[in-house]
DNA sequence: CCGCTGATAATCT
DNA sequence: GATTATCAGCGGA
């Protein structure tokens, strides 16, 4: 993916990144959900400036933010690359390559289940703190065009307590293999 | 299909 | 010491 396709609004970079394919090492799939995060986002991880968590969120775009969650889970962030602090969240993915490897390491079958969700698609793709800050042009990771515009739903972002209202998560119209379904 | 509960630790106040 | 961009397992419908 070329450099100058992370320097756009980060709802553009949001919506532009379902359909894409998305690789760690190999195994992964299809980007089916993302949410936007930006800096003056009571909701978001870069609201009161960098820390020494965040960081990334303040370098280049094109480059990954890597946390943890709740004590157990990691969440995987590509950085905008337009306006500093500005980042999206992939949620859900659907799995097409390495089958095998991504129903060991989340010890189930079920490919509705495999990625569906913003923890569940890091264990399946083994995405750890490990990966904090390194550029999505290198490997371990590729990001693939999509093939055609898909046709997008949107909703309110999940599981967050402020900036509850704003439409900011962004899914493919009639996938199977969202974290939950998008309100009608 | 839906909602509830407990697990579990880094981060920030 | 409170909060948290979550998930698996369970029970009910």
């Amino acid at each position: 993916m070329p450099p100058d396709f992370y320097a756009r609004p980060i709802l553009d970079l949001s919506r532009a990144l379902i359909g894409c394919g998305l690789l760690v090492d190999g195994v992964g799939g299809v980007i089916v959900e993302t949410e936007a995060y930006e800096a003056g986002d009571p909701a978001s991880h870069s609201f009161a400036g960098p820390t020494a968590r965040n960081r990334a969120m303040f370098g280049p775009g094109g480059h990954v933010y890597v946390y943890r969650i709740y004590g157990m889970h990691w969440c995987l962030n590509v950085v905008g690359g337009s306006a500093p602090g500005a980042a999206v969240l992939v949620r859900a993915l659907e799995p097409t390559s390495g089958l095998e490897t991504m129903a060991a390491r989340r010890r189930m079958k079920d490919p509705r289940r495999l990625c569906a969700g913003p923890g569940r698609s890091c264990e399946a793709l083994d995405v750890t703190r490990a990966h904090d800050g390194l550029s999505l042009g290198a490997p371990p990771f590729t990001l693939l065009p999509r093939p055609a515009e898909p046709r997008i739903v949107v909703g309110p972002r999940i599981g967050i307590t402020k900036a509850t209202d704003r439409p900011w998560r962004f899914g493919l119209a009639g996938s199977r293999f969202l974290s939950r379904p998008f309100p009608r």
